[in-house]
This record gives structure tokens, C-alpha cells and sequence, in this order.
RNA sequence: GGGUAGGUGGCGGAGUGGUCAAUCGCAUCAGACUGUAAAUCUGACGGCCUGACGGCCUACGGGGGUUCGAAUCCCUCCCUGCCCA
């Protein structure tokens, strides 16, 4: 049985993709190992925080363990210091993809950062001009009121399509308009190139809650090793890769700012805590209203057994 | 028992005679998303009707009163925090 699903894969899919996404705690990685295992597939992780070193238990890193001999990539190889974007990611993603089917195995593409995932499949297109933080920090002290009309001077007809309210977002359609470059705008297809094999894992709300709660409550209290207060005391030490400011700490997300604000004596352990399952909570349904609109050819699944049907 | 502060929408918390279905924050629901995306941002949020303008009903602890008009003033009852006994 598994060797048939595997020839039968890598004889018809020479340069198919596999992407496992879905909310945060869902199972992904776990499930893209299983497959890799099953098919001779490689994992390419798409996740916006995974990227970075020193930062596995609050990102939920998979472990060397749990990988089971299984390649991964674009995890644990940035200096939380550093600034990265999709860009980056692409690149990244790009050239394990091109690695791995060399190679001749199966990429799987596993993650939760739907941005990443919907630049790398071509379902979103970004223009190739750099951020230009000079420009940006002068236009961040601007009111949103005085950007639009900025914009609508520069660019009207991106103005009236874009959030007239989102500052981030006026800012960087002023830097595109700004540039020489002529604009792009979106592809539209979801899956340009027709050779990516989506699947989603939506779990019912109870039981992806039940899966959130665990999840921070063994990163807080862990059965073994260390917690993620101890991650994010490392990660504030001015040490190797440490010497991280709160307010980095606070732009790494959620298992880092809530557990900074406890070490500041700012809010209480279980405060922490419990802050940091709402937001993960929240989050996930973010993330499930991006999937809907920019991964539309998900194939959603409740469990592992359905997933054979689709291999 | 005496004194004192207070009881407002799911929660926190403004409002102290009309412009109050009630500022705001949180939560909730829906959504946006062109190099920060675990980010950033938007809308709805008592009930009913309407496409919309708008209309109707029920509401600021319970009851009663003053007033053209009360969440806001008075009386009374109930409840909670704090201080003294």
C-alpha cells in the first residue's frame, strides 16, 4: 500500500508540489511529515516566525525528533534581529523547490503564514520594489487622512481600491508609486501554474481550541525541558543572537510579546497565558479568511484519513 | 449595628435633568490585505421592521415619586466594596 501510493506519485507529478496549510495548532507539520514519509517528499516550512533561530517553543517548532529524518527548510536559519519579509521567503522557498525536485522527491510546502504561501503559488503578486525605510519613517509621522491624499495625488487609481485607513498599507503603496517602476497588480489565479495539490486541515472550533490551550500550556509549564519564558529571557540576554529589545520582542508575535510583558512585571503569568490562547484563537480565524479567498482549491480535511482519497 | 463608596449593555468603565440605545476599551461576529502578515487595518455589535432615510419596543439594581422630560433629582427596598464597632 504505501510503496504503491509512492510510485504511482512520483511517476505522475514530476514537478507537482504538495501544500499542507491550515489554522495554527491544526496538526500541519505533523501530518506533512507522515506524508513526506509516505511519498519521499521534502518540507519546505511556510511560516513567518519558524524562520528564525532561538525561537522554537514559542513558535511551535517542529524538533528534530518529530521531523523523523525528514528534510526541512527555511526554519531556524535567521537572526531574530534581522527584518525579513515575503521576499525573502520566496527566495528561500524558491530554491529548496528547485532543490528538492532535482532531487527527484516531492516538495511539501507546510504552514500557516497564508501571505507566504499565496506569494510563492503566484496567487499573489508583489512588486519588486524595495522598502525604503528612510521614506517610511517619515511618512509613519504622517495622519492616514494626509497619506490617502498623498496617494491619490501619486497613484489614483490605486486609492480608490486600497484601505484609506490602513497606514502600513498607504505607506507602501506610496513607496511603490513613488518608485520609477510601474505598478503590478494581481494575478488573480490562485494556482497559476496548475501543479499545486492544496490541502487544508479544519478542525471543529472546540476541538482546535482544546488544541490551543494545550499547546500554551505546555509552553508555559512544559512536561520536559524548558519553557518559553526561559526562551524569551535567552532571547533578551545580550548574548550570541540574544540582546533582543521588548520591543522586538513585542514584533515577534504573541508568544513573545505577552511573556515579555511578564518578565517587565507588566501583566501576571496567568494573564500571560491566558492572553496568549485568545490570541492564538483569533488568529487562527484570521488565517482561515485568508485561506478562503486566496487558496480557494483547498481541499479540506478533518483528519489523516481522508487525505489518502487526495494522494 | 454605625459610617462611607457604589450598583450602567457579555466584561471593564464614562455619563450625573433633554442633543442617550447610552463616549471609550476588551470580548464577540463579519471582512480587508501589492516586500513588517503571529503584522496592519475596517465594519457591525439591545430587540424588531426598512434597500436606505427612518420608525417602533424594551433598557442604566427593584418599586414608587418629582418633572413637559430622568441613567441622571427625591423616597424606599435589595445587593456589593471599604472603614469603625
Amino acid at each position: 500500500m504505501k510503496s504503491q501510493i509512492k510510485n504511482k506519485t512520483l511517476q505522475q507529478n514530476s514537478g507537482q508540489v504538495i501544500i499542507i496549510l491550515g489554522p495554527t495548532a491544526s496538526g500541519k507539520s505533523e501530518l506533512a511529515v507522515k506524508i513526506a514519509r509516505k511519498i519521499g517528499g521534502e518540507i519546505i516550512s511556510a511560516d513567518s516566525r519558524q524562520i528564525y533561530k532561538n525561537m522554537k517553543i514559542g513558535t511551535g517548532l517542529i524538533t528534530k525528533k518529530e521531523m523523523r529524518g525528514i528534510k526541512h527548510y527555511c526554519i531556524n536559519y535567521i537572526s531574530p534581529k534581522k527584518r525579513y519579509t515575503v521576499i525573502n521567503f520566496k527566495k528561500c522557498a524558491e530554491k529548496a523547490l528547485k532543490d528538492i525536485l532535482k532531487r527527484g522527491k516531492i516538495p511539501i510546502i507546510c504552514g500557516g503564514t497564508g501571505f507566504y504561501i499565496s506569494a510563492l503559488t503566484g496567487s499573489i503578486n508583489i512588486p519588486e520594489i524595495k522598502p525604503n525605510w528612510q521614506l517610511r519613517k517619515k511618512l509613519e509621522k504622517m495622519r492616514t487622512e494626509k497619506l490617502f491624499n498623498m496617494l491619490k495625488k501619486l497613484n489614483p487609481e490605486r486609492a480608490q481600491k486600497i484601505d484609506p485607513k490602513n497606514p502600513r498599507r498607504l505607506i507602501r503603496a506610496i513607496e511603490i508609486a513613488k518608485s520609477s517602476s510601474p505598478p503590478t497588480r494581481r494575478v488573480g489565479e490562485t494556482d497559476p501554474t496548475g501543479r499545486f495539490l492544496q490541502i487544508g486541515i479544519k478542525l471543529p472550533e472546540k476541538e482546535l481550541k482544546k488544541r490551543i490551550e494545550k499547546r500554551i500550556k505546555n509552553m508555559v509549564n512544559p512536561p520536559t525541558g524548558r519553557g518559553l519564558i526561559n526562551e524569551v529571557k535567552k532571547l533578551k540576554n545580550p548574548t550570541a543572537d540574544g540582546g533582543l529589545s521588548w520591543k522586538r520582542l513585542y514584533e515577534l508575535g504573541f508568544e513573545y510579546k505577552y511573556p515579555a510583558m511578564f518578565l517587565q512585571g507588566k501583566i501576571s503569568k496567568q494573564e500571560m497565558t491566558k492572553r496568549m490562547i485568545l490570541k492564538n484563537l483569533q488568529y487562527a480565524k484570521r488565517q482561515m479568511t485568508w485561506f478562503k479567498k486566496y487558496q480557494p482549491e483547498t481541499k479540506w480535511i478533518k483528519n489523516y484519513s481522508e487525505i489518502k482519497k487526495l494522494l
